[in-house]
DNA sequence: ATGAAAGCGCTAACAA
DNA sequence: TTGTTAGCGCTTTCAT
């Protein structure tokens, strides 16, 4: 009925039927009821967004980068968090398809069969973010990892290092992470190079296993001079025993992460890293979901965004 | 029809026919309409999450326990974010409520009239959290962000501390951190001291705003001999500059910051923080709201967690 | 400018 | 055990 129309604005009301519904409306707390608007509508102003973890810091950076951008345009987020496992990725994201949202938003190009069908399927604007690295079901928003290590190595072999070392997570699902470490291998390997030790870990506070991890590397092998992390929290702790240790950074002793996080702007010095554009692969990512309202047809654009190496005070200068 | 009871789990459904469904609808990839069952049964199964912001850190790991608490209840979290302003909260409020999600999580106490209204007549359970010190509309799941002022002015004056100053952020807004230096100054009071200067900012990478505040109140009032940070970031930072220019801590200087983020652990020294009980108020809340299905009668539970000072390295022991 | 009526795709109650 | 039917609270179209 009329009550419809004045409350969304649309067709023809008069002023005054107009504002004796807004006011009725205010008086009861008449809240409408945007599932039977949707059902009815067939639209829904939810846009689903499937991400592996919240305490990787660098998720809810990409969230807060979607966040900022969907907040005109009427369109909330769901957020689903899927752990790093295949499966439950699948799973989260049966349950934010079933909701009929207006886009979709998920971390990663690697997907089980059945979620790569689904998000074929939905007919809505789907974004894969973060990585380039592949094949894309429909729109993509990223890096290259795979690149991304390989400039890093390039950039450090042309410094001058030669006994380098990797420092990383062990997590087989996290495929980012795993590719950087690719490339990063492939570029030593164009040099003659190759990696001459590693440490991995899982779990606790990132600075303190990063702490760990440099002390143990360069315990097994005290000719090292860089150390690369595969993330900027390891590597701050690294930077920090290193420089307690009376450490030559950088130079006996190169050092870099990943990420560009400005959490950790205001060490003692500043770590070498790359960053990965989070907060602006989130922005660009609801601007394609939020920009394309109906499509799908028009299939996916590919948005490669260039990380650049912040060199910072520990790859010494030729 | 039976499709639904299959898919649902529900009534007498013959093993044959149940295949049979199964089948059929994975063929087709079928995946079933949300709202239009909500619509039905009245029955909706997000949760709806409102917090001032996806960058402070605290948050994202306040949602990560409400995460985890919600994983296998069937509930997903729709998250709304406020940047601190009570108006975007009202309307973020009143975007939820229109979806009739099964419970609301929001931080803090101070809303809307109207925000306050609305989450009244809810009529699904609401959770009021990271703070106590105020009168909440259902239940309410924190600390006392006032007593946790307290409590930290008194460890301070009772190490011997007395010349005390504070550094914090400029948010007039952010009601749990005023509370804090509220009652960080009554403990001062009771004991007949008063801060002897304070600095605040606003913006930027915390780490080095902290560096930058302390050398700058140092500088001011050098007679300092503790600094109370209201956030460990940017009493991290404060503890690296302090370190760096040679100064006895805690000989000299005490230092403390607020919240217990363990991702600072791994710091050349530990500092002494409360912790501010996040995960365990994100799950507690969760709780709450995935256990009290339809209820919204039996009114709210208070639950106060205690925050327990953590003294590190940072305070001196008497 | 306003009202009336027909669904949207399910669930719930009932009938068979 | 299965099928049938009447809504859920809106939007949309068509009539007034």
């Amino acid at each position: 009925m009329t009550v419809s129309r004045v409350l969304r604005n649309r067709g023809d009301v008069s002023e005054a039927t107009r504002e004796k519904v807004l006011e009725a409306a205010k008086a009861l707390g008449y809240v409408p009821n945007k599932i039977a608007g949707a059902l009815a509508s067939q639209r829904v102003n939810l846009v689903g967004i499937v991400i592996p973890s919240l305490s990787n810091l660098v998720f809810p950076e990409v969230l807060s980068g979607i966040s900022e951008e969907l907040e005109d345009t009427g369109l909330q987020p769901v957020v689903g968090v899927t752990n790093y496992s295949p499966d439950k990725e699948e799973a989260v994201l049966y349950e934010m398809l079933s909701w009929r949202p207006s886009g979709v938003i998920i971390a990663g190009l690697e997907h089980t069969e059945a979620a790569r069908a689904m998000l074929e399927n939905a007919g809505v604007p789907v974004v894969e973010i973060m990585d380039v690295d592949g094949a894309g079901v429909d729109s993509v928003v990223g890096i290259s990892h795979r690149r991304a290590g390989r400039h890093m190595a390039e950039a450090i072999v042309a410094a001058g290092y030669r006994r380098i070392g990797f420092l990383g997570t062990k997590m087989p699902e996290d495929h980012r992470a795993r590719k950087r470490l690719e490339g990063f291998e492939e570029g030593l390997a164009a040099a003659g190079l190759a990696l001459a030790d590693s440490e991995f870990y899982q779990g606790g506070s990132a600075l303190l296993k990063g702490r760990e991890m440099t002390e143990a590397i360069l315990k097994r092998t005290p000719d090292l001079d860089f150390l690369y992390y595969s993330n900027d929290m390891i590597g701050a702790g690294g930077l920090l025993w290193c420089l307690e240790n009376g450490y030559d950074v950088p130079g006996k002793l190169g050092l870099a992460g990943f990420n560009g996080v400005d959490l950790l702007d205001g060490l003692p010095r500043k770590l070498a890293t790359m960053d990965a554009c989070r907060r602006e692969i989130g922005r660009k990512a609801a601007e394609i979901v939020a920009g394309r309202p109906h499509s799908g047809a028009i299939g996916g654009e590919v948005i490669e965004l260039e990380p650049v190496i912040e060199f910072g005070d520990t790859i010494r200068k030729l």
